[in-house]
RNA sequence: GCCGGUAUAGCUCAGCUGGCUAGAGCAGCUGAUUUGUAAUCAGCAGGUCGUGGGUUCGAGUCCCUCUACCGGCUCCA
């Protein structure tokens, strides 16, 4: 007999040899027709594998993470046979579980997908998945298993396999298929019950652009058909918050053709919306210390060459621009640190100075691959919210304190709470990668991790996610569509202050290295806009929103007053405008609505007499009719309540 | 840059296997209407079908080039 102990802590005696699926039917009939993986003593276990130690045993179903992985990842086998019976001769390679669903890379030799295949996978899936065909993990050897793929002539497994140990090999079959694998199944392949491949994308072997592009397909699968048209239905819902749909329908931006792919048009609500953004900063950051600098938008090469940014990129970025006089070479800046450290570097600073902080919106270029870009998010030429902190090695941990200070405030300010923070290190692997000295690295890298301790940030340690200058503490937000981007930034730079020079005299009257940090709130006013719109839907916070009302007139009797209140509101500060068009009152509410003005301003007959308007909020609310004063601390009041003093 | 896809009016989209002067809704303009909390009615105007080339008696439709965009990969100072 063996003691398996449960979740809740409880212990019961089963039969050597008996599975988890034994346990659950022992628990309830329900479970057991619910469970689908399970994890024994810390280690992932299939439905059916026979435990012949006491120990711990967790049940996962659909409703678990756990379980969603042991689901798809199942899911991927099945793609995968489907792909082998459709395309003979494809080759498999990986094929893991990911957020919502799977892929599979696979070498598809002379075949091609596209989507109009999806159609004819799916059928193959659903059809193999019906065939309630069990998964079986069984071990081989490793010559066992070089030979299986070997005589399929598929490289890849054998690559794979060759990094194994002998001993430690595994394959899983359901039907006629099999594959090398770790484990980790649903019971059957029945209990999948509805498949969609999402999309196919290219996929460099290994991640590796010097390896074979092989074909990944993405798909998803659920154990209910309803629960793979509610999923299909939320991805419908999030492309409405796209912030390249909504930057167009509240006219913040475009993009020509004729100008260049990556350089955004800012319209005027959109520039006005920055300002406001900027404005806001630019406040914090005085009450901060920082003092604002100003800096061109092109450099000679030569500051390129010294702060080692042309020797790593010089070749895949813009190149330089040549003049009529020869031998002069300028480049567009591709980042606003060298400038700076030439800013501190136009006169001598001692101890005393320390810090100094220069900030600046600097407008910044950088070629991106074109396949790179992305509406705002990733584009050829933004805007950064620039600062550089020039400070003694003492003065570094707190300096560094402040500015995540700083930055929760940003992100506070407007409404992120889910955020993650990335403390970026070398890669231990690869030393040649970096440029400045280990102990520098080492220091840099641990004054990271201890500020991201004090601050008491819930923070994960990526390793070989430095920039080559030195390592970072990066705030990371979601966008609609659950991509990971990275806003604010606050990077430690040892390297910069060597390349040039930079100095102050201590109190010892000798000369010492400054430390550099770089850092940026917004990280770029582009990708801030598009994830904060992605993240309101385009309900701004009421003090940045390009309009906080919009005075609706019953008809053009009306105008006249209208007019009026709208005075009396610029007297009040606050934004608004006037829809004094022929049209139905219905109407102008319903585009009102649909244009997110935050309040709707009726004026007609009552509200003329009275001097009053009535208001009603975005989404519906009817508030009443009240005094202009009324609705002036009403905008107040709402906006004091969101926005703090630094 | 690579793989796959897309490009028709300001916006969202029809236009089947090539075949009359390329359609609709919304937006715009003109007129009627003077409206009380999510679409008043009528009329008008608007497109070298992304670019350049090719196949064909004939191309929005088929083929190639380029450009831009979309989903990924790689990259991201």
């Amino acid at each position: 007999m063996i003691n398996i102990t449960l979740p809740d802590g409880s212990v019961k005696e089963f039969k050597n040899g008996s599975t988890p699926m034994d346990v659950a039917m022992s628990i309830s009939e329900g479970l057991a027709r619910n469970v689908i993986s399970a994890k024994f003593n810390n280690e992932t276990v299939e439905t059916s594998t026979e435990l012949t130690t006491d120990g711990d045993l967790i049940l996962y179903t659909w409703r678990d993470d756990e379980g969603k992985k042991a689901f798809w990842h199942s899911s991927s086998h099945i793609l995968a046979q489907a792909l082998e019976e459709l395309y003979p001769g494809v080759k498999l390679t990986i094929g893991p579980a990911i957020d919502n669903g799977f892929y599979y890379d696979v070498d598809l030799g002379e075949h091609s997908i596209s989507d109009k295949d999806f159609k004819k996978i799916e059928d193959k899936m659903l059809e193999i998945a019906r065939g309630k065909h069990e998964y079986k993990m069984r071990s081989v050897s490793k010559a066992e298993a070089l030979d299986f793929y070997r005589s399929k002539g598929n490289e890849y497994k054998v690559e794979l396999i060759e990094n194994l140990e002998d001993g430690t090999i595994s394959f899983c079959d359901h039907d006629t298929f099999t594959d090398l694998c770790r484990g980790g199944h649903i019971p059957n392949t029945g209990i999948v019950k509805a498949v969609k491949v999402m999309s196919v994308a290219g996929a460099y072997w290994r991640g590796d652009e010097n390896n074979t592009q092989l074909t990944r397909v993405y798909g998803t699968s659920f154990p209910k058909q309803k629960e793979l048209k509610e999923y299909l239905a939320l991805l419908e819902e999030a492309k409405k918050r796209d912030h390249r749909k909504l930057g167009r329908e509240l006219e913040l931006f475009t993009f020509s053709q004729k100008v260049g792919q990556g350089l955004p048009l800012w319209l005027p609500k959109g520039a006005a919306l920055r300002e406001r953004l900027e404005n806001f900063l630019k406040k914090a950051q005085k009450k901060a210390g920082y003092e604002m600098v100003v800096s061109p938008h092109i450099g000679q090469k030569e500051l390129y060459v010294t702060s080692g940014h042309y020797a790593k990129y010089g070749e895949d970025s813009f190149q330089p621009i040549e003049t009529p006089k020869e031998d002069e070479e300028f480049l567009l800046k591709p980042m606003n640190c060298p400038h700076h450290c030439e800013i501190y570097n136009y006169r001598q600073w001692s101890y005393k100075d320390l810090p100094k902080r220069y900030a600046e919106f600097g407008t910044v270029y950088r070629y991106e691959q074109s396949g790179e870009l992305h509406g705002l998010t990733r584009v050829r030429g933004f805007t950064q919210d620039d600062a550089h902190i020039f400070c003694t090695p003492d003065q570094l941990d707190e300096e560094f304190k402040n500015v995540i200070d700083l930055v929760l405030y940003v992100f506070g300010s407007l409404g992120f709470e889910n955020f993650s923070t990335q403390v970026s290190v070398r890669d231990s692997q690869n030393p040649d990668k970096y440029i400045g000295d280990p102990a520098s690295w080492d220091r840099a890298e641990q004054a990271i991790i201890n500020a991201a301790k004090d601050k008491e940030l819930d923070y994960i340690i990526e390793e070989g996610e430095a920039a080559f200058y030195g390592p970072k503490l990066d705030f990371m937000v979601k966008d609609a569509l659950g991509r990971s981007w990275q806003l604010g930034t606050i990077q430690v730079d040892y390297n910069l202050p060597e390349r040039f020079d930079l100095t102050y005299k201590g109190s010892d009257n000798e000369l010492h290295r400054p430390v550099m940090i770089h850092r940026a709130p917004f990280g770029s006013m582009e990708r801030f806009v598009a994830i904060l719109l992605e993240h309101t839907g385009g309900n701004f916070p009421l003090w940045l929103t390009p309009e906080q009302a919009i005075l609706l007139s019953i008809s053009e009797k009306y105008e006249k007053y209208a007019e009026k209140v709208l005075n009396l509101l610029e007297n009040h500060e606050i934004r608004a405008l006037v829809d004094n068009r022929n049209e139905t009152i219905g109407k102008k509410i319903r585009e009102a609505e649909t244009s997110k003005f935050p309040y709707m301003l009726i004026v007609g007959e009552q509200e003329e007499k009275n001097g009053t308007v009535s208001v009603r909020k975005h989404g519906g609310e009817d508030l009443g009719s009240i005094s202009i004063e009324a609705f002036a601390d009403l905008v107040n009041n709402e906006i004091k309540s969101t926005l703090k003093e630094f």
